[in-house]
DNA sequence: TATGAATGAGCTTTCATTCAT
DNA sequence: CATGAATGAAAGCTCATTCAT
């Protein structure tokens, strides 16, 4: 990519990625279409490619700034001592949340590429994911397992979780208002119910 | 479509339906390429086009079909007089794995529908959906709530269970061998641990 | 071709034939479709391949047949010794309307052959064109000029009513019932008209 | 279609559009290859579809824009007051050869159009048709009777005339140099001598 | 920096032709 | 003699990418 895309003003830098995002979470990587993203953006085609060349070139930054952005939200409302698991998960929501603010289409962007199946796109965005998966776990290691049930160890509900806040996500209608309101809302009472049923 | 399709082999039908459930899985409705299908199915670019007529086409018969075969095995997997939500919930896994044993991909070219955008796509599968819709809920009205404890009724874990079992399986690697295997006894696994967790 | 099609029952022939020539009339060669050709004469695609090996074949061999038809019509209807130009044209026509009533587009086919712009069509037609040219032409030479004015020579009128005569049948709605009286009749108008604008 | 086709070059417009009638008059709407018209037009396969999105648009266009243009040249050539039949078809047959300098195919392109039996096609043409329909039949309107013989009524005259020039144009061969001179001077002789023909 | 006209490889679809039955 | 399932080259059309301005 061209380095003097950080140069443009910041609201348009965040136009066209937020454009992107939303176009490539939406369609996949494949189906993706650069007139759809410079239409989002207002922006002319050659300038999309004057900054990340290619398609492909778009994706791969796409999903490193995603996944920089991210870290910094994780960093930034999760705190170093917390141990309690659903403290934890209503911590990463949060940052969630207001990466969205930002980003609308950030998690699903992230998660429709966890979910690539294009040969192409898989090879830019394989070793990039180390980073973030390592955050992750290093906040998984902090986990506290004792409030769990024994049959309700910690690793299964938190991959239940996971399923239902990427599932319950994807169901949202992004065109209402307020969606993101209510995904918090909708988020925060499943992980209450979990808390209830998995805790001694 | 051509109805002498169905004069074929059977085992020539399902190679060519396996095939496009594949791909329509895989890649959605709009990047889903007949090139692959034809090559995955060992048939020729014209054969496809003889009994379908267009991708469209295709795609409309292939929801109809499975939407109709997933109900048969409902209908012969789930007994007319169980109630109790989890024994429930087992038989349609068992429905879901048999019917995945014939055709691997039925399960996700179903759900990869439902999450479908293109308008097109859409057009064609609208009216059909309802069917299964409401042998599901069919089905959810007969949950006995009894054994539910007050903060986890049905309805949520009815929601976290599905978000669990789709999350799970789209995380799967089809390729490996005992794929299927491996998914129903994970599957089940979630089963039990949320039975134990919300059941008093 | 294979020789084989006269030994089929002459009705067989000649709806092959006719469906045929209606498709060619209608589309020209290249856009002509052997699919609605079988299923005009209610013969499967093998047959006509069979007996005509490509579309060339059976483009190439109705051409020849066609005219071979057609100068049989005017060998019966055409007088020897006639030498008025009006009577002869009208023993042509009369020719054309027989055979017409046979082969309802032997005429437009024809004529579509005579526009024909596709390369492949022309090579198989080119060298056939010649033994019809020379009957017609053999007509021609024996017109009496006489009764003509001098300044409507009767070259001149002789393409005039040509031109006429192409003109009207491209005109007329073969779906309508009696299109071929309609034909005859229209023709037979512009023909004494013309005659009283030419004879002196 | 998008108008920025009209910001193109007059010279790159022309081509485009001339080599799209070109092969649109030869072939019809069906056979007319857009490979074809490409290669005649010298650009690439995409802008032709960036300008008008699909064969049918670009037909349904070139019908509109020959319509008004043969539309201005009659209205340049024919002279409100003149009543004389002959006269009036002088000055017709001026608009059509001005028209095909600038547009060889314009002439057969439009004829090809009324003769057009694709339903995709008709579906575009139809309701334009009225427009020129019209102009010519207010021209009709004016043509004094009273020179013509009583049993070579105008309407009759009218229609071999066009049957005439339409055929005589069908067959004159457009790679020779000097074709569209040769037609002019071939119709102005048919045109004399209908006139002695028919007048009294 | 910014534009959008222009390209051509690749996709869906059609259709003459083949061939096992 | 007769069928129609099967093929694959070629057609219409799309879209990432380039480049002159």
């Amino acid at each position: 990519m061209n380095e003097k895309f950080f140069d443009l003003r910041k609201e348009k830098q965040d136009r066209i990625m937020g454009a992107a995002m939303e176009v490539f979470a939406k369609s996949g990587y494949a189906h993706a279409s650069t007139d759809e993203m410079v239409k989002l953006a207002h922006i002319s085609k050659g300038l999309l490619f004057h900054y990340f060349t290619s398609k492909l070139g778009l994706y791969g930054f796409l999903y490193d700034y995603s996944l920089r952005f991210i870290s910094l939200e994780f960093q930034r409302n999760v705190t170093e001592k917390e141990t309690d698991f659903f403290k934890l998960q209503i911590q990463m929501l949060a940052a969630w949340t207001d990466a969205m603010r930002q980003y609308p289409y950030i998690r699903l962007f992230l998660m429709q590429a966890e979910e690539e199946t294009d040969p192409e796109a898989l090879s830019v965005i394989a070793e990039k994911r180390a980073g973030f998966t390592e955050l992750t776990q290093q906040i998984a290691e902090r986990y506290d397992r004792a409030p769990f049930k024994e049959d309700a160890p910690v690793e299964l509900v938190s991959n239940i979780l996971w399923y239902v806040l990427t599932g319950f996500l994807a169901e949202i209608d992004k065109k209402e208002e307020n969606w993101l309101a209510r995904y918090e809302e909708g988020s925060l009472a499943y992980l209450e119910t979990l808390k209830r049923m998995s805790y001694r």
